[in-house]
DNA sequence: ACCTGAACACCGTTCAAGT
DNA sequence: ACCTGAACACCGTTCAAGT
């Protein structure tokens, strides 16, 4: 099922000479790629949401017949997949050399990573259901090196990245989810001090109305890392 | 958008003489209504995943027309948000009454939390794009009442609730989306055998291949839970 | 109060074909 | 090697109507 994707596309610029702009939408589009399409394919997701994402709205943004896009990705899941590895990326940590810090470094992995998803909110509905990327792996690899380097125990190890990867995983979900829908969220307030009877302690401490996400991502990932943190 | 869901169907039973089978499919089905509804929902979702729900394919199984449905029900969406909750009902801790253990408490309850979603993996990956429904709130109303009691300081018990919640998300959507696709996991774990040298650590400590999740589960919640406690 | 079919405006993907 | 349109088998939902 796999068989095509090769790449390496034939040449196409001879001369960018005043052509009858052959079938190519009118300005001239470059030609279709893996890397368009996938680049458009986030623009549309960040714009549309992951509903918005049509393989017929896809074609028309890039210009060109529906078909075509065939030629370059397996199918929509194959768009999904990409896109979402592709937003990502990791850049790693500032340029402090090798700093000791294991746990500062810990955290800002942690942190990139929500901040990158949540800059493409759909990536985080997605991406428990979809295969994981290089660029998920390679974040997972540094993760494990910067653990085990930090003297978390090798029977630990797996466990403790796991620990960590659905503290993230759930979190980003979970504030991406309230960030789309303002109105649920409202809704589910008026719900909530209107049954206050039924819910009194989630009520009293305002649990739903606490917005202060960035805050009490760090603090609870404070609370994990304190029980993480190799026993001395 | 509200207006109709009144409920209180009107009584359908005159005497279940042998009338001649109405419209209602061969078998004198029950009429319609939301429980119905919620019910196929779910055994649909069940056997045929989230793409498998479909409102022309419910209405066949209920033996009616389609757009009897959104009589019941407002719309596609508003399916799965019952369907959703409706597997969400948690049936309380064991018959250990007012036990001393807040701890062995909470682990009962977000280990049932965690069995309850994955007895219908499709509500891991449904749950953080809808609304919170009445049983989950509710769960949410005993996991604060246990901390409290339990001694968590108020100025830490959202931050504890989310925690535990973000962990409990993180790590079902996560085992739900392995168990979907155990082709996509041996091919995740052929890549990385094959690119050992760009992952070594995660490739030596076998992260991709470690299955046992409950106990996984079970050790990371100890973590959080370690880093939680209240100190004294 | 409850149910219905026809119709509309969409989908993803196969296929056979073009250059 | 790359792109295409027509066609197929679907979708969710509006509407006007039936009982």
């Amino acid at each position: 099922m796999a068989a095509k994707r090769s790449g390496a596309r034939s040449k196409r610029s001879q001369g960018m000479s005043v052509r009858l702009q052959s079938v190519q939408e009118s300005r001239g589009e470059p030609p279709l790629s893996r890397e368009r399409i996938v680049a458009t394919a986030v623009e549309l997701l960040d714009t549309r949401g992951v509903d918005g994402l049509t393989m017929r709205r896809l074609a028309d943004r890039l210009g060109s017949g529906v078909m075509s896009l065939y030629w370059h990705v397996d199918n929509k899941e194959d768009v999904f997949d990409l896109a979402l590895d592709s937003v990502l990326e990791y850049r790693g940590p500032p340029q402090t050399v090798e700093s000791q810090d294991w746990r500062g470094e810990v955290v800002h992995m942690l942190e990139d990573w929500r901040a990158s998803m949540l800059r493409h909110p759909w990536s985080a509905s997605l991406l428990p259901r979809r295969a994981l990327g290089p660029n998920i792996l390679g974040r997972l690899e540094l993760l494990s090196k910067t653990l085990s380097k930090a003297g978390v125990a090798d029977a630990d190890l797996n466990v403790a990245i796991w620990s960590l990867w659905n503290y993230v995983m759930g979190a980003t979900v979970t504030r991406a989810s309230f960030d789309l829908s303002d109105d649920d969220r409202a809704a589910a307030q008026q719900r909530l001090t209107h049954l206050s009877e039924r819910y009194p302690t989630i009520e009293r401490s305002r649990l739903l109305l606490d917005d202060d996400w960035s805050g009490a991502f760090r603090r609870g990932l404070d609370f994990l890392l304190d029980g993480l943190a190799p026993k001395q």
